[in-house]
DNA sequence: CACGGCTCTCGACAAAAGTCAAATTGAGCG
DNA sequence: CGCTCAATTTGACTTTTGTCGAGAGCCGTG
């Protein structure tokens, strides 16, 4: 790159805007360059994240209704994106909390699991840019065969860009078509080794897709429709990182479980901060079942899913007692 | 506080203006108000830590004579502001890049041991705001009896109000006129429980101290000029948080210290991260004092004092090998 | 060495943000 | 009930910032 004097430049710029406080036509003549420059300079250092604007997700956690529902859910915490107020556009209004909250969560040095979905992509795109150094990205599941718009690969390379991170891939299907070669595969040393470095992360970020037709796997020619039925019959509630779970939150016993290439529900749980973002309201009953599992410990929702969820505990106590 | 109502909408201001990205006739119209009032509250927001602007202080600990700097002094960090390029005003400067270092190392839920003088104050004065639940920021050293303007509370207060932090003061004088009432008073539970409790900081916050007529321990009274003199003599090289140091960075054996209220030398060592920050040129052997005393893991300098460190740090080796 | 293609830079204009004094509100009080 | 006082809000104005197309410098190439 023959950046390296710009780079210089946008850091100096950046120091003198922000640090000290100076005005874009003094910086500009600080280092002898053009005020227009300058403006360039600064946005750049904000977009490679040199400089970093946060805000505080304070208000959302402060809520009466994510409090409860920590409580509730014994979660360690809860935000909640308004729905009826002052909102811009519903879907990605929880996304941009979503992204906030992840990069309030996210530490040096810190090694971050990211699974797959359109949520998570959303996430990706409107998430600002930091710059972590060490931090590790790495993807919780197989690929893709078939190109699709929202790939696990593309998820994580995107966020390790926007942190300045490192991305780690893992270049193996999501799913196969026999379970011995799945075996295999799994026993391939650099496919091992990835899998059994999830238990590592400090950090997960994925939501829980559902088991209708809709689902992504379905989409993406993982299952067909009917496969899905009948796994839906089967007990299947939700998906997570490309596995399919019960109602309980374990994996399902079931063919195409077994011939998943995915981190192991037990490597997931033993993440410490497992933040799972739900954007779309069908996604209730796959939700319960991540919950049951134990797959979250933090979580992100939208209003009326909060409500829901309260509900359904509140109704779960009465009934217990 | 009638600001409740307000306090929301500065968070929902800021939120809809930073996260969203919208702009403020945007935010305006959303919360059905003035773009005046939302310029406002943006600035509310930013000084009162719920939006953070943050530089990325990579710039000065990229810097080769840094690298060289940690390496010879076996140190954490060190970050190095230049004093000849693109400087502002060179006595806010390295206090600038303090404040910046600084928050950089604060994290939620960590216990802050903060020193006094002249340049923790310039630091606490520049610093900007921050949003840091749990945080404790704790006086190091006792108070001042005659009022003079960078009192150790003050110090302590003031960045405890910057980082929205809860401020531990201790009420007692820092150095009393008996060995025996020093002694006393350090029995004294409360006295006892902040001293015990300083060793749990996981950051301390310090500058080091001249040991002539210059000094602040001499100007505000705590010794005469004629007293100092007769210590330097008797091997004093520095003053860290109030004590006076040898020039092995070993609490100097008088009675000054044995009357000074102050955390203990060992105490600030078990703190893992220890910042200090020198701006006088003059603090040349004082710093290296407390460097021998292992008074220092992070450091921030100007860069002339850093060309001296590692001009002395060279000669000490050659002298060895 | 002239030629695109490239990035970086700048001036000028348009858009957005900051500021201030005046107006409005609202709480406390005689 | 009407008053004051302080805090908040606003419209109008100024300053600051963002943007765009033009031009300048800089390779590698034909």
């Amino acid at each position: 790159m023959a950046i390296r004097p710009a780079e210089q430049l946008i850091h100096k710029a950046a120091w003198l805007y922000y640090a000290h406080g100076l005005r874009q036509d003094q910086v500009a003549s600080q280092l002898n360059i053009s005020r227009a420059s300058v403006a360039m300079y600064l946005r750049k250092a904000r977009e490679t994240g040199i400089v970093n604007i946060s805000t505080s997700t304070q208000l959302f956690t402060d809520d009466v209704m994510a409090r409860r529902l920590e409580d509730a859910l014994s979660l360690d915490a809860v935000w909640i994106a308004p729905e009826n107020d002052y909102v811009i556009d519903p879907s990605t209004d929880i996304a941009v909390l979503a992204a906030s909250v992840f990069l309030e969560l996210v530490r040096k040095g810190d090694r971050i699991g990211v699974a797959w979905g359109r949520t998570i992509y959303t996430i990706a795109d409107i998430m600002s840019y930091a710059d972590l150094q060490d931090v590790t990205v790495v993807q919780l599941c197989g690929n893709l065969g078939a190109p699709y718009s929202y790939r696990p690969d593309q998820c994580t390379m995107e966020i390790a860009r926007r942190l300045n991170a490192k991305g780690l891939n893992f270049y193996a299907p999501l799913v196969l078509t026999t379970e011995a070669l799945a075996h295999g595969l799994r026993a391939e040393p650099v496919i091992r080794e990835q899998l059994s470095g999830i238990s590592d992360c400090d950090l997960a970020l994925y939501s829980v897709g559902t088991v209708d037709a809709d689902s992504h796997v379905v989409k993406c020619g993982a299952l067909s429709v009917g496969e899905m039925a009948l796994l839906r019959e089967a007990g299947a509630a939700g998906v997570i990182a490309g596995q399919i779970i019960d109602a309980s939150g374990k994996a399902l016993d079931c063919s195409y479980n077994r011939r998943v290439i995915s981190a192991a529900l037990s490597s997931l749980r033993q993440i410490e901060k497992r933040l799972m973002v739900v954007q779309e309201d069908s996604k209730f009953e796959p939700l319960l079942a991540a919950l049951a599992g134990g797959l979250c410990t933090h979580l992100v929702v939208g209003a009326r899913m909060a409500k829901r969820l309260l509900e359904h505990a509140g109704a779960a106590t009465e009934k217990a007692s």
